[in-house]
DNA sequence: TAGAAACATCGAACAGCGTTCGGAGTACTT
DNA sequence: AAGTACTCCGAACGCTGTTCGATGTTTCTA
């Protein structure tokens, strides 16, 4: 571990925006930031979070792990990059026909998307490193919700609860999700097993009412719920100030 | 690294329900859980996530590393008994006055209270060990919430959600924070040095009008204006189906 | 009471991690 | 042709969680 304690994301920020000043000496570079970008990202889905290493990625581009430092200064860089490159990936809801509130929902399950397709994703967001893609993603939430009367300011305090919304929904089926898979007796279900067995559930009688029938719809149907009801309230926010307004 | 990929939750939780069989032979021990946990919270609150090692909590208890592992079976029931032992430091708002909301806003902002004061439990809950404490603190919710005319299975989405939302914003504002936090010259400030310098503001103009006036509230105003907003969606949600029900 | 069994303790080691160092080779500049 | 700046990378450092085996301690059994 120790990953060290960048405390300047000065070269971070120069690798994303595309600063690289070309080198007058010396052999040629047998690879590019984007290959090796590309090689950690494919790393990570096959292999989860626990599995992306810089070891791992090197022997992955054939080279050796030492070789991963003349392209990125560390670890952190490299994980900023892969967050600016998959956030790239799918296309954004930005010109979409429709309210500004069809457009916002849009920009959430992108994300929701996204972070269900590549869990790894959710553990790499701890250095918010403003690449040009996440930005850009940045800038369409504000862009999807311009029509709602409310000013940039405002906004992004919304674009911020509904971000949090769906970053926290998607840690939690991850991590339940994490737990049903497993070999053939799954620890999810020992979990419930050992429960059952020890637990007075009469100490509990609406855990243990919510914890029969628990079947009703999938962590999709959870999460449109949860947006759903959170966008009523910014609706309401949003027609709340523009009568105040009047 | 490498933390064990325990499949079987069992001992976990046979720790957490306090299962301790007692031994017949050897020694007398010279700890016992409270006294291990109690030290892993101390230095968890004192080095924060970082710092939390099994080494670490061994030797503030003056105890060899290896010794740890006679009390515990792995960093995963360590911190499983820790996010346990924390969730009961404060008293649930079970039985206070008021209407359903007001009492899950105070139960919403129990848990913001705790990630805000203790932000590296954020990455100990990857792992949902369901122990006595956390299932009082689950059941005080769906307490909170009973008297709002939905089933304790609906309910549970709706704390799901709400759960979601809190975590989901300590995550971003302590991550945020830590940014902040620093040596002479902060990350933060050569972070928006650079994208100021560096950024065409023109191609991102909400954004760019956005970043100029983010200096009203502070995360708590935040916080509070995002679960307002989730909890008028959720007070919707329960009009719209009480009415339905009539 | 002697011996065996079961336990506690822990130094030392293992495998894995991110990262650094120093040397070897390569291509461009002067 | 010499020098320089660069790429590449095996080996190592310090860290992590975890395991092994030896040693000592207590209690139960014969």
């Amino acid at each position: 571990m120790s990953e060290r304690q960048t405390s300047d994301p000065t070269a971070a920020l120069r690798l994303l925006w595309g600063e690289h000043p070309e080198p007058r000496r010396g052999p040629r570079r047998g690879l590019d930031l984007g290959r090796i970008v590309a090689a950690a990202v494919e790393l990570a889905d096959e292999e989860g979070e626990r599995g992306l290493s810089m070891r791992g990625v090197a022997s992955r581009l054939g080279i050796g792990t030492a070789s991963l430092y003349t392209y990125v200064p560390s670890r952190t860089e490299l994980t900023a990059l892969m967050l600016d490159a998959i956030v790239a990936e799918a296309p954004l809801p930005e010109d979409l026909p429709g309210t500004w509130r069809e457009r916002i929902e849009a920009w959430a399950r992108r994300d929701w998307a996204m972070f269900r397709a590549r869990p790894w994703a959710l553990r790499l967001t701890e250095r918010p490193l403003l690449g040009p893609n996440l930005l850009a993603w940045y800038e369409s939430a504000l862009r999807a919700l311009s029509e709602n009367g409310l000013s940039p300011v405002e906004n992004a305090s919304v674009i911020e609860s509904v971000d949090a919304y769906v970053q926290g929904v998607a840690r939690l089926t991850a991590d339940q999700e994490e737990n049903r898979a497993g070999g053939d007796e799954p620890w999810d279900a020992r979990h419930r097993a050992y429960i059952a067995r020890r637990v007075d559930f009469s100490a509990y009688p609406l855990w243990a009412e919510a914890a029969v029938g628990d079947a009703l719809g999938g962590p999709a149907d959870h999460f449109e719920s949860g947006l759903r009801m959170l966008l009523d309230g910014v609706e309401a926010d949003v027609r709340r100030r523009s009568e105040r307004r009047d």
